[in-house]
DNA sequence: TGTAGCATGTAAGCCGTTACATGATTGA
DNA sequence: TCAATCATGTAACGGCTTACATGCTACA
């Protein structure tokens, strides 16, 4: 009887496993939208904030995270905590469901593919500008790395962190390499 | 007026420019579905067939293709070609559309960031099959850049070929350099 | 006073999938 | 004759996005 959750729903427990380890209150909608910013979004996708609610309510609906209404600070609110049978449910998905291959959506390749229609300047500035959106990205995940610290404790995000930069840095060298070749 | 098209639609309508330069008859929608598994499902998505056929009535309906109904054969088919309109409009959309970055959905490196919910054990036979699997992939799509050739007029998608091999490349020596980190 | 950020949602709709249905041809 | 491949679709549905609505708080 475990439930189908998506892909999505199991990452988004995931950061609410994380948040159970250093915090007692829980993440409201807000905040959990912010971690996926941060983290899931250079190695799945962040969803939309509307998503991040309707996952919620989802989870909640199957007794693995814990709704509480929080009116302590100034403004109203609910915190959302992973639940015993929510981490039960996490580590069972962890453990038996199918490792897929990744998927890559480029743009940048596929419009390479068709550059015989593109003028030669044209393929180069694409190029040129994908390498400079590596670069500004590379910055932001490096931001994410350096903010993780070197505790034991988050170990396992810090090298999926570098696995990203090493990503980013491959992309620029082959890209460079590919303008070269033209 | 430029119709909106999904960047699915424009990639197909980039198939059908290629065969367009080599062959006269254009391509049925079963053939069109191979062309995408061979190419566009590295750097893309391959569509499921109901969803070729969806596509191939849209780029119809917009003039971008002609269906000429083919019973020369054995067998009644409808066959696609790219009309003069849908090479303007590919074309306009390669200069104007913007060139979003590239999304990657991996689910290897979603499972790694909770790593800490998994045995030891267990992680390592995750990367494990994760640097098979990609070998596996390598292996195919050497055999499309292997058919390719070296012709000039297939210089841009052999080039985009080697693209992905270098990051099949790249992504085996990250995860076998992460394996030992850990 | 007004803009930015916090916080939570509903509604509509697109893109794409799986499941299913149909039927013809080729070759073992 | 039976499975594989060729060939074309329809139906149902899931996942996710955009657009929109609401209202509060902090701060310049």
């Amino acid at each position: 009887m475990t439930a189908n959750l998506s892909t999505t729903s199991y990452a988004l427990l995931g950061l609410l496993v994380f948040d159970s380890t250093t915090s007692e209150q829980g993440l409201t909608g807000y905040e959990l939208k912010q971690r996926a910013d941060r983290t899931l979004r250079f190695y799945w996708v962040s969803p939309a904030t509307s998503q991040i609610y309707t996952e919620l309510d989802r989870l909640n609906r199957h007794g693995y995270v814990d709704a509480i209404d929080d009116t302590s600070g100034k403004r109203n609110t609910r915190r959302f905590r992973i639940t015993g049978v929510g981490r039960d449910s996490l580590t069972t998905w962890l453990h038996t469901s199918e490792h897929d291959f990744p998927i890559l959506k480029h743009p940048i390749a596929l419009r390479l593919l068709m550059g015989s229609l593109m003028g030669p300047g044209e393929v180069e500035s694409m190029l040129d500008s994908y390498v400079e959106a590596l670069g500004a990205r590379r910055h932001e995940l490096e931001a994410v790395r350096d903010m993780l610290g070197d505790d034991d404790s988050v170990a396992y995000p810090a090298r999926v962190a570098e696995w990203g930069l090493a990503y980013y840095d491959s992309e620029v060298e082959i890209v460079n390499k590919l303008r070269k070749d033209l």
